[in-house]
RNA sequence: GCGGGUGUAGCUCAGUUGGUUAGAGCGCCAGAUUGUGAUUCUGGAGGUCGCGGGUUCGAGACCCGUCACUCGCCCCA
């Protein structure tokens, strides 16, 4: 973690991190098994802006929502524009879904990463500049897309080794009419019950009253044990898909367990709400979440199209990965001149094996003593030394870094010699 | 936005009820070893004690403010 701060203006902005060693390294690891797991479920990659007109985030998410009314970063540019940098990945993609008429291509199924953007205060896992990985398909409205999807990210986390550090949590927020009379009959339930529940549930009622479901407030929690159950309010056409979900899941061997108090705030979700959760990293248990929004694109102005997608958070997946699985960095070559005299031609040689795809620590500096130090501590698998007594007789010196051993060799077999014995060092792992 | 904890070297930390020039281990640099690493030995560099103010003869320590990190709430990946 960052220290505390020395001077005011050469620490990272509040809530970013450098990203680099060995968390640079998970991070590409995470995505790289990501994009080949998206790539074989017939997804294809988008990147979209990170920042667009503050008008696409204010009409998906909603004015009331928290991350609108007091997340965003928000500024004018230059001419006038108000823009925001992404909070979330959906809304881009659905935009750039209507701004590039994708509806005459449907259906569409994408993967995404990148950074996103939120003004909250800072925690474990919980970031002002922080990296998702996104799934989504669109135009698909059948429950197949939503098995496909969730198929996807059990894969990806069964891949990172984290099938035993997550559970998957389900529940159908229901087709319009059942979740509209759902939340008609909990608002009724909850107004009655009104000077039981918490200063923050009150405002819930308000504003987004399915979320009183999710409090942590034991009084709350005591009304919930009471309160209306969504499923009581399914309709026909919501309880057959919901079925066919976890007869899809189950056909899979996808463990999950039903959920009827998670829930989604906004009104275009609907039918299959989700998140994978963990209890590994404190506050922030979501480790991937994602649903069905059957209403977004048409609210934004587009053509009417189902969509559904999931995101997952990189620095809390690159939490929970076991360092042993993310690949450790090739063993290098080290080349080692012996005097100003013999740079030259270590320079050629550098070159010669870089071309054939090896990867050379050059030494720089220091006598042969602080060269061998240097190439031992990156862990070079054989150093190639290059004195003026060897090049006299048109050698140099081939040194095993892991057994001392060394040889010398002609300067026209050193390509030869080092790709044998480096495979025979592989056959040996 | 609200509440709790913590800030001493690049890293992990010690520093007594307030007392003189602020320490250790690891790491870094150099030497022993001007052509041979992982071990060992020796030496060196590196600190406005997060920042600003206050109390005091005297502050790394106490008080106030502030910034950052951290844990929880809200919310979320």
């Amino acid at each position: 973690m960052a220290k505390a701060q020395k001077g005011p203006k050469l620490q990272p902005v509040r809530g970013t991190h450098d990203i680099m060693g060995d968390k640079a390294r998970t991070f590409r690891f995470i995505n790289k098994v990501f994009q080949d797991i998206a790539k074989r479920f017939g997804h294809e990659e988008i990147s979209t802006p990170i920042f667009e007109f503050t008008e696409v985030f204010n009409r998906t998410l909603g004015e009331t929502s928290d991350v609108v009314s007091k997340e965003m970063y928000t500024f004018e540019d230059r001419g006038g524009e108000s823009l925001t940098l992404r909070p979330e990945y959906t809304a881009g993609i659905a935009r750039a879904f209507i701004s590039n008429g994708l509806q005459q291509s449907l259906p569409c199924k994408f993967f995404g990463f990148g950074p996103m953007f939120r003004y909250e205060r800072p925690q474990k896992g919980r970031m002002r500049q922080f990296h998702q990985i996104d799934v989504e398909i669109l135009g698909v409205p059948e429950p197949q897309a939503d098995i496909e999807v969730l198929a996807l990210a059990a894969t990806l986390l069964d891949k990172l080794g984290l099938k035993d550090d997550v559970t998957l949590e389900i529940n159908s927020l229901g087709d319009k009419e059942s979740r509209d009379n759902y939340r008609d009959a909990l608002v009724e339930y909850f107004t009655a019950h009104k000077d039981g529940l918490s200063e923050d549930s009150l405002t819930r009622l308000e504003k987004n009253p399915m979320r009183i479901l999710d409090s942590k407030d034991d009084g709350d929690r005591a009304l919930v044990e009471n309160a209306p159950r969504i499923s009581d309010y399914y309709n026909e056409a919501t309880k057959a898909f919901f079925d066919e979900v976890r007869v899809g899941l189950d056909a899979l061997d996808i463990t999950y367990v039903i959920n009827e108090r998670l829930v989604r705030g906004l009104d275009y979700y609907s039918h299959t709400a989700f998140e994978f959760i963990t209890t590994k990293l404190g506050a922030q248990g979501t480790v991937l979440a994602g649903g069905r929004y059957d209403g977004l694109i048409e609210k934004m102005g587009g053509p009417a199209t189902a969509g559904i997608g999931w995101a997952a958070g990189m620095e809390r997946l690159a939490e929970l990965v076991a360092p042993d699985l993310v690949p450790a960095p090739a063993r290098p070559i080290a080349v080692v001149p012996v005097g100003a005299t013999c740079q030259a031609k270590a320079i050629e040689i550098a070159q010669q094996l870089r071309s054939a795809g090896h990867r050379i620590e050059m030494s720089y500096r220091g006598n042969m003593a602080k060269r061998l130090k240097r190439a031992n501590k990156v862990h070079a698998n054989e150093a190639v030394i290059i004195g003026e007594d060897e090049l006299a007789r048109g050698r140099v010196m081939i040194k095993n870094l892991n057994d001392g051993n060394q040889q010398e060799v002609v300067l026209d077999e050193v390509l030869n010699y080092l790709n044998l014995y480096l495979s025979l060092e592989v056959k040996k792992l």
